[in-house]
DNA sequence: GTTTGGTTTGCACACGTGTGCATAAAGTAT
DNA sequence: ATACTTTATGCACACGTGTGCAAACCAAAC
């Protein structure tokens, strides 16, 4: 049993809360005195117990992040962010995987009330229309970071979808491409939707018509945008490039067109949306759409903060996308060496 | 504020004993008080206080989880493992990245100490000399997830590095290669050092002469692994395979073979450790060592959550390796399509 | 020496829950 | 009807900390 605040009261002969003020720095208590305990409390290896604490505070310095699941790299990327800044802070972060299991979502909601966490950091996309309600009834600070629906939440950062799409799809008009297809997220995300609506905007401004025929389906993983890939390549007249919902989508459709035999750039453009961190290593290394994620992750802690300390403020940041071209586009027609 | 279990004893009048005897199941209750009184709790949406029972049992069913960093996708996947049977047993997990910065280490044992976690999971690989006692001191069950230096340690899940090294190397001996090179990881882990033995072992095995040359080092990122292959490209006489300490060093090495114009694995083969998600979808899939990533999270975990129950237990476990054979391997000499 | 005012300290309670023990109620055996 | 057992409930304390308020102490001013 670690030794409480009565116990270093006892060594240093005073009472425990003039060791309690001592250690909060108090200026009621004498200099001298709380240097004395201040010594005692040291040398004895005393460690506050934040349980007592938040007993008495009512606030346990702790924040809750819930996710999908943190084996996407992406999700991890932002946690290590938020991570950080909590850690700067003095407060703990709690992780919980949803896997977009109803079920699990009411869990970590459930397990979070309980924990009495001061704040909520949100990064489920998939959170469904049940969810949202659910997370209201925790009645502490909601930062959601990419999610859908940010609506009904005062509190959010997200990367502007929209526009990075339309970015990237211009990228690849600009070179020249007049079939570019576009592989989503079948879950129905609304990030998906957002950059699929800016990849049609895009086309649009480009006088490109928009064919239903070159809008394929993923999953979010490289095994969906393998499929889809496969599946536009079956088309008779093939787009010559491709825009995937993510990095790990566009993963799985290098892979087709390596299978297949489809040289890239030469033969088709193939462009993805995040930057993970082995974007550049890919074969080719990948143009795509960077999110700073870390940068994210530490914003989205910074605004909880902000907010837990007792500051009124509506966010609702929008990050812009940046266009990271690589060696996956290429104008259409070029040669590779 | 949330209601407390006294506001739950007013409301069905009687004591905040029974009801927190009622809640619990407890026999002493009488069946129909309690079933009375577990109605109004949840048509109050009564959810009990973690803190206040904290206090009062001395447990707070919390875990601290601590790693260099969850960016890495390799740690993410364990941590989905351990989160996902911690859920399931009622606990919550704590992340902490350390970073391998000595002040962080502190810092993380510091919380963690203040939080009274019940138990501990590492997986910092480059735990220093310090970091070892400075755990102990938690005086909570700690378990190591492929940790370096396990033995001032009872309860440990490692990976077999030197038998799943030592497995590569022949397959890669098996297939005719005699100038096989190993990448490591110049942060000097344990799980390197083993790795490299194992390799050295499989080549003494095959008759081949361990050749210092054919040792390059990395850093456990792909920037390191792609150095580390230019260096041995830019030998008078070159490998014919490269062994990586593990997946994203190979990810690295593969990038730099590509930029150099060599094929893979007609004029070298390449492969990794870990089998990561994307292994097999990377430009040629990667040929590596499997390791059970989320399901040594979990055995972590239950073992832990053994410890955590009372049971006396000694658990040195090491997993197996499994080899994956993709199309990154070849026999030496072989010619691509 | 008394009063005033400031500084320092301790008392006592609060936070929410669990639990040993005593008490009350109800049932059973004599 | 009494004594004994069983069952059900409440009282009171504990856990570790923070804090309002009163008390104690001290120094300065009169």
């Amino acid at each position: 049993m670690p030794l409480s605040i009565k116990d270093v009261a006892r060594l240093a002969r005073v009472s425990h809360s003039t060791v309690s003020r001592a250690l909060a720095n108090s200026q009621a208590v004498n200099r001298l005195t709380a240097e004395r305990i201040r010594r005692i409390a040291k040398d004895a290896g005393y460690r506050p117990n934040t349980i007592g604490r938040s007993l008495a505070t009512s606030r346990t310095r702790t924040i809750g992040f819930v996710v999908t699941t943190v084996a996407d790299p992406f999700v991890a990327e932002v946690a290590a962010g938020i991570e950080d800044v909590a850690r700067q802070r003095g407060y703990a972060v709690f992780l919980a995987n949803s896997n977009a299991d109803p079920d699990r979502e009411v869990a970590v909601v459930r397990s979070f009330q309980e924990r009495r966490v001061d704040g909520v950091i949100v990064m489920a996309s998939r959170v469904g229309g049940l969810y949202m309600p659910l997370l209201a009834e925790l009645d502490v600070p909601i930062m959601l970071v990419d999610n859908q629906h940010p609506g009904g939440f005062a509190h959010s950062i997200s990367i502007d979808d929209r526009g990075g799409a339309r970015l990237m799809t211009s990228h690849l008009a600009a070179l020249g491409h007049k079939r570019i297809a576009y592989v989503g997220d079948r879950n129905g995300m609304q990030s998906d939707a957002d950059r699929m609506s800016g990849y049609a905007d895009a086309l649009q401004s480009s006088g490109i018509e928009l064919d239903a025929a070159y809008v394929a389906l993923g999953n979010g993983a490289p095994a969906g945008g393998l499929e889809a890939m496969q599946s536009l390549l079956a088309l008779k007249q093939r787009p010559t490039a491709v825009f995937c919902y993510n990095d790990m989508t566009a993963i799985g459709a290098l892979r087709a067109l390596h299978k297949a035999g489809v040289r890239v750039p030469a033969e088709m453009s193939v462009a993805g949306f995040d930057d993970l961190a082995i974007a550049s290593f890919l074969q080719p290394p990948l143009t795509t759409v960077r999110q700073p994620k870390a940068e994210m992750g530490r914003q989205a802690a910074a605004i909880l903060f902000e907010l837990l300390e007792g500051k009124q403020l509506e966010a609702r940041i929008t990050v812009p996308g940046e266009l990271i071209v690589r060696e996956s586009t290429a104008p259409l027609g070029s040669i590779a060496l």
